[in-house]
DNA sequence: CGTCGGTTTGATCTAGTTCAACCGCCGTGG
DNA sequence: CCACGGCGGTTGAACTAGATCAAACCGACG
């Protein structure tokens, strides 16, 4: 299943005042008190290569990361070993708050690609609450963002069909994708497997080949190794019959 | 499916300093200035009957609630109609938080039971983040606390069999009620129908009323009119595979 | 007394699962 | 150099969990 890879921790690199992510138009601006906290906030980086586990599932010490670059997934097993992937996580979003709000971590987290990830020290956001109110509020505006993700997820796997559950996976994520700049360079490859699509969609593996190559051969998608590229973003949404993400902006911490 | 039915605003009743949830070990304790704070926060309370709308999907102007006593769920449609319930509100449950946050409600709410919310003016929100980091602190606590359901939900309809999510599903709402003390006058009944039932785990009607009568003729729970008695939780659990709520104690806003 | 929402049951059908193979690719070890 | 094993993807066949269709029951209520 996951291959836990040893992760390295770089010391700092990227100053927050000249964080790529900045650019983007997606991401609110900062104002300068905030973005002096905020880089006093950081502590380092984290490097690791694809599939490596970057949270563990009943973890207590776990930090709060934002990903930088890079994909990777949420993910809870049974006993078992049935496993259900939550959610995805791309640049700009947040890490590991459950942990630090909650305390223990009830889900996992695994990269699909190299990842760089800031970290921050996570006994220092009671500070942030105190001092940076504009900040606190985006954190609870990240983790509504979150819900309002898990709730359309649960629509999906509930009361969709396996076409029209995987043609709304792809679309989601290519828009979300696309939100945050990734696809530019890649021509529009999501870098998952059908395994992961199919612990995703809650759906046998079997299926979801026999699903995707329905999709593939309406030219929605076409299927490379270890990775989906989006054809026909428009035509996914349609079949999906899903609206697409809102294009408001964004708060990054 | 929903009938809506009137809601009537009342001039505020409960104090929050004589708030009746308070007295409940499981949500911790205000200081004075935070009791305060709230209680000029709240604006009046709202009571409505069983199965009535109490925010709708779409609504830009919703308000912030706190669920005082009774039962509701939140819901997403899709346009042919198919109706997917995402989570269940109990007492001291925050409810529109999204349309604080993000500004617009994506899902709609809707009463099972007689319900009393308390009112809360949404635009003192940023308020409350200024002048009472902790309390802001406690909204994302039940953000993240909302997010943790939601994940462990997801699992159950991605990857539970019809009978261990029906299991897990009464064994969940049991425990929550259990905790806001909804069960000792009424003998753990859950006021829900089997249609609620159905759309919560993604099965059709007809099948959820067999797996039911699966259950109950193990003896895990009665059937009654319009509502769900638990005859034995652990068994349920059990039956689920599920460890149970954690027990820590939970905010009040 | 008729109607309506909620529950129940049996029969039939199908979307999706499971089982079983096979292919191509790549990295490893002899 | 080749043999291998493992992973990701693909395909067909058999099977089953759960859907759909249809009908009936029951209590509440106007």
């Amino acid at each position: 299943m996951s291959t836990a890879l040893p992760n390295t921790t770089v010391a700092r690199r990227v100053p927050c005042e000249a964080c790529p992510l900045r650019d983007n138009e997606h991401f609110r601006d900062f104002t300068p008190a905030e973005l002096k906290f905020v880089s006093g906030f950081k502590r380092g980086e984290l490097v690791s290569e694809a599939g490596s586990m970057i949270l563990a599932e009943g973890s207590h010490n776990a930090q709060l990361f934002t990903l930088l670059s890079g994909w990777a997934f949420r993910y809870k097993t049974l006993e078992d070993g049935r496993r259900q992937i939550l959610n995805y996580l791309l640049p700009g979003d947040l890490v590991g708050l459950q942990g630090s709000v909650i305390g223990e971590m009830e889900h996992s987290v695994e990269s699909l690609s190299p990842v760089v990830l800031c970290v921050f020290q996570r006994d220092n956001l009671p500070n942030l609450f105190e001092n940076h109110p504009g900040l606190a509020f985006d954190v609870t505006w990240l983790a509504s963002r979150e819900e309002r993700m898990l709730d359309e997820n649960l629509l999906s796997v509930g009361r969709r069909s396996a076409t029209e559950r995987a043609a709304y996976l792809i679309a989601f994520l290519y828009q979300r994708s696309e939100q945050v700049g990734q696809g530019r360079s890649s021509r529009h490859l999501i870098p998952i497997t059908q395994q992961h699509v199919a612990d995703t969609l809650g759906l046998s593996i079997v299926h979801t080949n026999k699903t995707l190559r329905k999709l593939a051969s309406r030219e929605l998608i076409r299927w490379h190794d270890r990775a989906c590229e989006v054809l026909d973003p428009k035509g996914l949404a349609e079949v999906a019959g899903w609206d697409g993400l809102s294009e408001s902006k964004r708060p990054l911490i």
